[in-house]
DNA sequence: ATCCTACAATAGACTTTGTCTAAGTCAATC
DNA sequence: GATTGACTTAGACAAAGTCTATTGTAGGAT
């Protein structure tokens, strides 16, 4: 994730604590937190970070294309650091868990212009739903 | 819509002026709605009716199956009449404007299983997003 | 190393969307 | 037309997010 950083200062990002904090709680693979459990863990290395700071500085990432504002369920807003390979969402209808996936084809091409209504189509997201393992076996 | 009004009374609904007016605003095709968007067309034929009942009379018929939840933007749920015949989704990027549209193809196919995570899939939303033909001439 | 200042962080008020409760009302049955 | 449990209502409450006035500081200038 400091390659992330470094991008960001060369594009005259002023590198604070809680920026750094925001950006390290957002490493990692299959990631898609709320605003609140970002702050939630930013807090544990920061303790005096504040709700609005976490709110700004998610913003700010996803103006730069650095990070994706997923909304795959019916609450808050996740946030995504997987925001440079194109991919789509599988979701637990029960506890609510996300993963990345990559699905075959391309959707785009299985709508016929007699079903876009004039519309100049230009991304599609996918979401999947079911079980995952733990809540199935349960 | 008073196939559905007699539907819900078969099925031991309580037929009161509210509820009526309810179903009656959601009454059409590419109907796309928010609570509060349901509400203000409510008013104008029914003056009294409460927020609380619009949102209790959406969540009803969202039980019932004649009415599903919509999560297009992230902003507030919409409720969409068009509940029998399966769909999915196009939305102007800009407006906001909504069509139902059908799809060739099947998604869930499109998921080989290494990408599934040992999940049970069963489920699948697709949304395409672009301009609607207002926003793309403006 | 210190100073300066534009940018960033903070607390908390405010907004939007949605849920809940207690009290009053009324549709459907008798 | 009386009864009653389901329905409606106003408003309090909650969660998610935005905005503002004030205070703090990163990083360039000296
Ligand atoms: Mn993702
Ligand atoms: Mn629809
Ligand atoms: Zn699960
Ligand atoms: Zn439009």
């Amino acid at each position: 994730m400091s390659d992330l950083l470094e991008r960001l200062r060369g594009r005259g990002w002023r590198m604070t604590a809680q920026r750094r904090v925001v950006a390290e709680v957002l490493n990692g693979d299959h990631v898609h937190l709320t605003a609140d459990e970002v702050h939630a863990r930013a807090v544990v290395r920061l303790p005096e970070i504040s709700r609005a700071t976490v709110y700004n500085t998610l913003g700010e990432l996803v103006s730069l294309g650095e990070v994706l504002e997923v909304a795959t369920d019916k609450r808050a807003k996740r946030y995504d650091p997987n925001a440079h390979r194109p991919h789509h969402h599988l979701v637990c209808a029960q506890c609510g868990a996300i993963k990345d996936v990559h699905p075959d084809g391309n959707p785009l091409a299985d709508l016929p212009d007699s079903e876009r209504f004039g519309y100049t189509v230009s991304n599609v997201e996918v979401t999947y739903r079911g079980l995952c393992p733990n809540c199935a076996a349960a």
